[in-house]
DNA sequence: TATTGTTATACTCTATAACTATA
DNA sequence: TATAGTTATAGAGTATAACAATA
């Protein structure tokens, strides 16, 4: 009954949204400040970065993006010369994708920052629960993965 | 060295952006489909529903939103018919907020389906995985709050 | 002067889907 | 026909700040 009667802004919905807005408010600002960028933005870029070469469906599969969105992040990116397209030489539908100079310039200049945020969070928990609440995403990941590839009405 | 060298896409603050990213369209989805209310619509009706006559301040507090936010959304919902106005008879700058007849009816038969879904969610966790769950979301919010009311380059 | 709340502005994000080109 | 990616459109969310009314 005391679950029943909870507040709705003690819900665990709300209170990870919270958290999440706040989380980024302060990965925007930090981006900002240290590198001109938006998160959407530092997202492909880093994505890029981190796996040069790899075809835009990949990226867009890893991220939450859908590829119009991809798409439009993307174009900011090349035209700033941060990021160079090249077509696959194989299937000419496929994009490369990779850092130019300068995009690497910046990515290694920001990549630290936000390996230190990273480890500024992880620092404030104790051993196992940063395990542990990784394994509560991931299970509440997929069931909600399941639920959204159905009707409105079948979860409740 | 493993941790520093992990992929940006484990990064804490990624999964849970994901999570929350298909937690919010769950929520939408089945609050368009029961009661034809957006996230930010339902989240203000149910603050309102769970604390009638709180000041709009009050509430804003409590919500993420920001007063600018908050009163364009409420503006929505007093439009439709479904939250009740008055001012404060102490102080005429304060509005009391509640829930009209028809306001009521919509929370009262939104608010189970709500429930069900935290059900839902919490059912998936083992024992004292929530609180786990919820402990580390304080930390980290608390840490953010800290971080937030200062520049951005304090952080890393 | 400070607080409560509204409004304006501009920008970003999201969702959906039509569209082009290649296969 | 199917896939990779682009573009259009409209709606929703966010940030900042100027503003009116009240205290």
């Amino acid at each position: 009954m005391s679950e029943e009667t909870a507040p709705v802004h003690r819900f665990l919905t709300y209170r990870l949204a919270r958290v999440q807005s706040k989380l980024n408010a302060q990965a925007s600002k930090l981006l900002r400040a240290k590198a001109g960028l938006s998160l959407a933005q530092w997202r492909i870029l880093s994505l890029i970065g981190g796996n040069p070469g790899t075809r835009a469906t990949d990226l867009t599969r890893i991220s939450t993006m859908d590829k119009g969105q991809f798409s439009r992040k993307l174009k900011t990116l090349v035209d700033d010369r941060l990021v160079v397209v090249s077509v696959d030489p194989q299937d000419h539908r496929i994009l490369r994708l990779r850092l130019s100079d300068s995009g690497q310039v910046l990515y290694d200049r920001t990549l630290p920052h936000m390996r230190k945020r990273q480890a500024d969070l992880k620092a404030l928990l104790g051993p196992g629960e940063e395990e542990a609440f990784l394994g509560v995403l991931d299970k509440i990941e997929q069931t909600l993965e399941r639920d959204l590839s159905r009707p409105a009405d079948a979860s409740g």
